[in-house]
DNA sequence: CGAGACTTTGACCGTAGTCAATTTATGTGG
DNA sequence: CCACATAAATTGACTACGGTCAAAGTCTCG
């Protein structure tokens, strides 16, 4: 596959991200064409920085993750990039440091320049970019979630759900799999437990066939016992939030 | 205390909150005691809804929380809304649900009009406000860190320096000790443990001497020991980063 | 004083972590 | 295309942190 033929197929990735399903219109593809020179790339393991541009990034193919590693080498990831998705590296908050990495090779379009160079429908596209920051707002919360609540098990199947989904949306999911190019020691950085752990319950997954994983690719086996056992789809918290604080001082 | 001496000491917290120490102006008291009338109470227990007004609160006084419950009961707290955080009820998101419960009586003004009526400075109430919002975003974050690599120990000082720093910054923290109107059920939704569990190691770290917890209010006995323990100056990521992903596929 | 919420304690269990070794990819250079 | 080096995945044995269940003790407040 050539350089020019690869980057068409990842600018309709991008482009799929930014469109949601309901309301917005996509973007338009020559455009991102025309941006073919924009592009940033990375390769994998390197940490993409905010050097000489605005600091939002659109992934246009491969993945990378977000991350801290605390003093003593613990690590916690935070969340992946995929296609579609925004990067921001305004993390110059006061509290402590992240930094996002490449897992792939990576290719990224400065977010102001896409909005810029999109003449007429500049504000639509300002919109996507808008909704996909929300996007990965949310999915801090679905990991809080995950990681503070489920158990080993509900954790590795509601992750790689939200990664299906996800990828779903830019049309990387073919017959039901997709690639996930994550090692289960970052798996395990992802979800709060060990790798020998995420091993084990993997394998625990594939013995009750709930999921294939085979060379890198992800096949979930869905159905109405893996959702449910994800607890994917979050109840409505208004319920019996008042039941369960009752007179707090 | 009347009614109205309450307002005066409550409209300063929200204003010391809203400036940061380094680069801003805090609120002009006056306006913000101009709004009284404009102030929305909750009750403990009542959770906070967004109807018939902009989606983004200041807290003035009190506390709340942000929280999901899963369908089968189990509950997560995302994190605390203190005086002068900002409360986005926007949460209209794709992913699952999440609610504002108040914790203790709790005022808020709506940001909307806390900017119109600060006439002039509307810019820098802006600006503060959406100082907070990164902060809150922040505090995301952390919160990931700390239930996803800390134990028990860490989590529970971390979450304690966190809420001292916060609450130091509106004047809430006298001679070391603060209000804590947090049951331990609450700490163990927040920080992903039991609540057995959290009584536990509530009762090792006041024996260790490195807290002081009576009537609900908290000191902590800071020192460099309780610092590392909490793991609470999050180390800059980007060191070890690279080395830690190597060949991502 | 009694009721309900909250905290504390004990006994026991189980999920997940640690350590260490082995096997299986994945790659790279010869 | 093979040999070697390195990263990843897998397995076993053992440990421990934290969960569960159940009961008793406190605190508040009407």
């Amino acid at each position: 596959m050539s350089a020019s033929r690869a980057a068409t197929n990842e600018a309709r990735c991008a482009s799929e991200a930014l469109s949601d399903p309901d309301e917005c219109q996509p973007l338009d593809l020559k455009r991102i064409q025309g941006l073919w020179r924009r592009v940033e790339r990375y390769t994998a393991g390197v940490t993409v920085r905010a050097e000489g541009r605005s600091k939002r990034l659109i992934v246009v193919s491969g993945w990378a993750a977000e991350m801290r590693i605390l003093p003593d080498g613990r690590r916690q990831i935070f969340g992946c990039g995929l296609p579609g998705d925004v990067i921001d590296l305004s993390n110059s908050g006061n509290l402590g440091n992240r930094a996002f990495v490449a897992l792939t090779r990576l290719e990224v379009v400065d977010a102001e320049v896409m909005i810029r160079s999109d003449g007429v429908d500049g504000a639509q596209t300002a919109n996507a970019i808008e909704r996909a920051l929300r996007r990965r707002e949310d999915a801090l919360y679905e990991q809080i979630v995950r990681i503070g609540r489920l158990n080993a098990k509900e954790r590795i199947l509601n992750l790689l759900l939200d990664l299906h989904d996800r990828l779903s949306r830019v049309g990387l999911v073919k017959e039901g799999a997709f690639r996930v190019p994550i090692t289960q020691e970052m798996f395990a950085d992802s979800l709060g437990l060990s790798l020998v752990h995420i091993n084990r319950t993997l394998q625990q997954l594939r013995r009750e066939g709930l999921l294939d994983l085979r060379g890198g690719a992800v096949t979930l086996r869905k159905n109405q016992r893996l959702t449910a056992l994800a607890c994917y789809q979050p109840a409505s918290a208004e319920w019996d939030a008042v039941r369960s604080v009752r007179s707090a001082h």
